[in-house]
DNA sequence: TCATAAGACGGACTGTAGTCCGCTAAAGAC
DNA sequence: GTCTTTAGCGGACTACAGTCCGTCTTATGA
C-alpha cells in the first residue's frame, strides 16, 4: 500500500480537457454519435491518453456522470430526510427511487454508455455499490426476514438504463414509472 | 402483405451451417472468444451471409437460444400446471421465474450476447414480449390494482443476463437467487 | 430446356474500440 | 541549473462489427 502520488500537472490538464471535450461533443451530436477518436481529437490529445485515463468508453461515461451522482450520494448520506437519514426506511427507499429515476431520466444516454461495456460494467462501478449498500441496509431494517443483499439488487434492476430507455421509447412517461415502482416498493416493504 | 416466399435451398443450407458452426465454436472457445469472422470461416460461408441472416451478433445468439426458449414457451402456453394454465396466478409466476432462472443459468454467456447489442436489444426480441405478456396477465389477475404492464417489466428486470452473471461471479448460488426472487414475488402477489 | 428475374453470396471496405511501446516532459534531489 | 527517475504522452497498430455491391444461384414458367 504505497502513498498515492499527487496527479501530475499535464495529466490533470489532459483529464479536464478530455472531459470538457466529451461533454461538448455528447451534447452537440448525441452520445452514441461520438467516437473516442473524435473526443481525443477535440481535446487535442492522443487516443492513448483517453484510454489510459478512463479505461474504456464506459469509464468515460462514468466519469461524466460522477459529479451528478455524487450530489445524490451526498444527499443520501448526510442530507435532510427523507433522502437523508432520519426518515423511516420505507420512506427513504421511496425517496431514493424517485431521485434516482429523475437522475436517470435526465442522462439516459450517458447511463446506457456507462452500463454497457459488454461485460457487467454496471455492477462493478463504485456508485452501484453505494446504491446497493444503501438499499440493502434499509431493506434489512424494514424486513429483516428478507435476503436484503439480493433484494437490493432486485430493486435496482428496474433502474437499468436500457430498460428505462426502452420503456420511455414505448411511450411510458416518467410519472408512470415512478408510480409503478413506488407501488412495487410498497408491496415489498409494507410500512 | 404479400406471401412470404419459401426459403431458398442455398439460404437454408447456409443458415444451418452457420448455426452449427457457431454452436461448435461457442462451446469450444467460449462465447465471447469467438468472432463472427471465425464463425463465417468455420461455416465455410462469407461474412456477409452471416450478417444478412442474423442481422448482428445478438441476432445470432437469439437464434441459438430460440430452440431452448421455445421449449419453455410451449410449456407455459399449453403444458401442465403450474407452468401451464390451470394453477393460480401466483403459483404460475413462481413456476415461471424458477424455470427461467434455470434456463438463464445454463446459457448465461449466450443470453448476455443476445441482450447486449448496445441498444436495448433485450426488450425488442419476440421472446421478451412473450414473457412480458405472460407475467402481465398473471399480475393483472392476481393484483388488478397494480400497473400490470409495468410491474411485469419490473419482475423481468432481475432476470437480466448481466446481473445474473455478476451475482453468480460474486458467489451467489442459483438456489439463493431463486429463493430471493420467490420471496419478492410473494410480497408482490400475496396468495 | 432455357431465359429471366428475385434473391442470396462473399469478400473487400469502413469505422471504431482498445493495445502497445518508444519518446517526452514533469518533479524532486542535490 | 542539471541529473535522474518516473509517470504520462500519442499515434501507429490490431482486431472486430457491420456495410456494400458486383457476381452468381436458384426457382419459375414458357
Amino acid at each position: 500500500m504505497g502513498e498515492p502520488r499527487p496527479e501530475r500537472a499535464d495529466a490533470r490538464r489532459n483529464r479536464l480537457r478530455v472531459l470538457e471535450a466529451a461533454e461538448r461533443l455528447f451534447t452537440e451530436r448525441g452520445v452514441k454519435n461520438v467516437s473516442l477518436d473524435a473526443i481525443a481529437a477535440e481535446a487535442g490529445v492522443g487516443k492513448g491518453t483517453v484510454f489510459r485515463r478512463f479505461g474504456d468508453r464506459a469509464g468515460l461515461a462514468v466519469a461524466l456522470l460522477d459529479e451528478r451522482e455524487q450530489e445524490l450520494q451526498a444527499k443520501i448520506i448526510s442530507g435532510p430526510p427523507p433522502l437523508g437519514p432520519g426518515a423511516p426506511p420505507v420512506v427513504r427507499v421511496m425517496a431514493f427511487l424517485d431521485a434516482y429515476l429523475d437522475l436517470l431520466d435526465r442522462h439516459v444516454a450517458l447511463f446506457m454508455d456507462s452500463e454497457n461495456a459488454s461485460d457487467g460494467a454496471r455492477y462493478r462501478i463504485g456508485s452501484y455499490h453505494l446504491w446497493h449498500r444503501h438499499l440493502s441496509h434499509l431493506i434489512e431494517a424494514a424486513r429483516p426476514e428478507l435476503d436484503a443483499d439480493y433484494t437490493a439488487h432486485v430493486l435496482l434492476a428496474p433502474l437499468a438504463a436500457d430498460l428505462h430507455n426502452a420503456l420511455r421509447e414505448q411511450g411510458y412517461d416518467l410519472t408512470r414509472l415512478k408510480t409503478g415502482l413506488q407501488a412495487v416498493a410498497t408491496s415489498l416493504l409494507p410500512a
